[in-house]
DNA sequence: TCCTGTTATCGTTGATCTACGATAGACGGT
DNA sequence: ACCGTCTATCGTAGATCAACGATAACAGGA
């Protein structure tokens, strides 16, 4: 996506040098936006606040609560899953699901951070 | 941006018609998303923040500080401007950008609530 | 072992995103 | 009026997303 190096962009540009220039390579700006990304869609919010409602949910309870099927149910899971902003652990036949609050909390203070 | 199939096939979809529609309508998700989507992409979360610790900045200096395109720094303006997030005032041959508080503040409040 | 129920993955289709260069439009200065 | 600067939009190409049905993987019970 961005692959250039912003810092060579920067160092190479000194014309508007009055300012302090504070235009941080920021690493940060990817990992918030790949957490923002994650609660970017309507359903996947859905799913955040149920779990975060309920403690604990096993799939297909999840299922049940939305108007999508059970695949896309699953892949907006594993979106979630791999953002870190939710768990899941096998329960026999059963995968329960639940919130992993210290990325919950990386979120809020990025937002909060604004 | 997802509601195109979801409604419109759903009103199309009659064999599971079985059970009345169940998907909780959750008004505020689709805005939350949105909300959320804006700033899901790296250079979206500078501009913000770049914009949040300058109060405004004109398009040119904002192209300075993103390793992108000028035409696709406007169009990444012009995300956040139909989030809400930030506004853009015409100065003379420029337009000068800045945050608008109160959506920003939404988003905030958003996060705040899971 | 076979069957049942639960969940993940595959494969596909259409829509959207992202990036860029090229170009058009608007404004101020000469 | 002309020209140069600044910004938005157009057009395109490639990548990714979102949705679905079909199918595979997996654990537990008959």
């Amino acid at each position: 996506m961005v692959k250039r190096s912003s810092t060579a962009k920067l160092a190479a540009k000194k014309k508007c040098s009055t300012d302090p220039v504070k235009l941080t390579p920021d690493p940060t700006a990817e990992e918030f936006a790949k957490l923002a990304w994650a609660i970017a869609h309507p359903a996947r919010v859905q799913i955040v606040r149920l779990l975060i409602g309920r403690e604990a949910c096993v799939c297909g309870e999840i299922v049940d609560c939305l108007p999508l099927a059970q695949s896309t149910v699953s892949q907006h899971l594993k979106i979630l899953k791999e953002s870190g902003l939710i768990q899941g652990e096998v329960d026999g036949p059963k995968v329960c699901y639940c919130i992993n609050p210290p990325q919950l909390e990386k979120l809020k203070s990025f937002v909060k951070a604004l």
